[in-house]
DNA sequence: CGCAAGCATAGTGTATACAATTTCCGAGCT
DNA sequence: AGCTCGGAAATTGTATACACTATGCTTGCG
């Protein structure tokens, strides 16, 4: 079951796809979205290269802008591994998110010409109806589409990129704390509200849409019980500077 | 004159400094924010390699962690050169910081302890000082520290993060398009003014003075006139696919 | 049976060689 | 003079070799 992703790569190659440190970076990016990579996954560089069918170089120049993506986690003689953000950082990287995609819908209000609504609109209707025939994949790909589409259209792109990499940054950790009994996050009905909000101009109502919006998602995160591991650091970390 | 920097750093090779690219991107981040590498200055790979006493390899590490953070540019095939943004990027990274650091202070106000507001009012009386006495470089060296210690002290380490980045880049562009009349552009009494929200747990007022105050500094640039570079795409670019 | 030392394996860090591409300059033509 | 067409120099792209470090397993001891 884990070997899937490696042979959709090697046909991408096979059918003569350039390969570059991009395309990796496309390519690992997705998979890790995905869950096809789950967070503590091992990404040795040799074993990329031969993946890829590159050298380490390339991939090493790809790790490297992976790690600045904070996709994954590369430490000095380490194997790189997908990154597995804790419970704090998860919720901060939800806090910055409301911060910056408020600003952007905010901006965005009444600022989208006839062409730009409706193809936001067509992703909307595309969502609802991959939710109505059960294809949460499908559904979960049209999600992400209309988001990082907002990013992408951000009157303020340094914003905009900004959002695009939170985006990317909440959907890891959703996959890795979704509650497994919810079959679906799907909130009924958001993303056509706040298209009506950008249509007619509402600045502040979008960013109150939005806002709840990441605020339900965050809420159907299961992000509870600290586990052991604060404990034990609690319990056992009376005297810092023993071991070394 | 061009040559300053290099020494800088060969010296402290010979002090037996260990190199790696974290180093490099360092010193070439602190060589661009004070202006001793100008936007568009070239860095060739093999040269930065000469000066650390480091094979490309690394100097290549280095350059592409510089491009994730927005401080220089590479494009294919061609020389990595320090980055110099557009007066619209400008604008934009502005208005992105304003969002972010007022979030940042906010959350900050009435969180502080006594160690670390008493070691942020000594980095602003360092900026007075600095400022009376005319040491302008000292001055912005200061101002620079509480900004960076804020980002620092950010309750949310995502956010905290991103400011760091945008106090960077806004660094660039103000040593970029600083009217060069005006000496200086210290802004009294902005700094002890936001200490003093912090220390009051007011934290819509410190998003507002911080707001102020990044707006203040903005407007001190020189962001005025387009320049020839537009009119001349405007009057020659009739057909856009005639050169290629 | 548990445990620690040591060796084999796996993997990263760095340097270097060669290929491919761009850039710059000069010669030659109009 | 101006323009174009080489061609050499400079520079990046990629692969590979070797050294160093970490990891894991096995062996030997208590």
């Amino acid at each position: 079951m884990s070997k899937t992703w490696k042979e959709d790569v090697q046909a991408a190659i096979r059918a003569g796809e350039r390969i570059s440190d991009q395309h990796i970076v496309d390519k690992v990016r997705h998979a890790v979205l995905t869950q096809r990579l789950p967070p503590g996954t091992r990404l040795p560089e040799v074993t990329l290269g031969e993946i890829f069918g590159v050298s380490r170089s390339v991939v090493r120049k790809a790790l490297t802008r992976l790690t600045a993506n904070h996709v994954i986690d590369q430490r000095p003689n380490q194997v790189a591994r997908v990154r597995s953000p804790s419970i704090d950082e998860t919720l901060e990287t939800f806090a910055a998110r409301r911060l910056v995609e408020g600003e952007v819908v905010a901006l965005l209000a009444g600022h989208l010409d006839e062409e730009q609504r409706q193809a936001l609109e067509a992703l909307s209707r595309l969502e609802v109806d991959a939710h109505q025939r059960g294809d949460e994949p499908a559904r979960i790909e049209h999600s992400l589409a209309i988001h990082h589409r907002l990013a992408e259209l951000s009157p303020n792109r340094v914003l905009g990129a900004m959002l695009t990499d939170l985006i990317l940054r909440t959907s890891i950790v959703i996959a890795l704390y979704k509650r497994p009994s919810l079959a679906s996050c799907f909130l009924e009905g958001d993303h056509p509200r706040l298209l009506e909000c950008l249509r007619d101009a509402e600045p502040e109502a979008a960013r109150q849409v939005i806002g709840d919006h990441l605020q339900a998602l965050e809420n159907l995160l299961d992000l509870g019980p600290r586990e052991a591991e604060a404990d034990l650091m609690a319990i056992l970390g009376q005297s810092r500077a023993m071991g070394a």
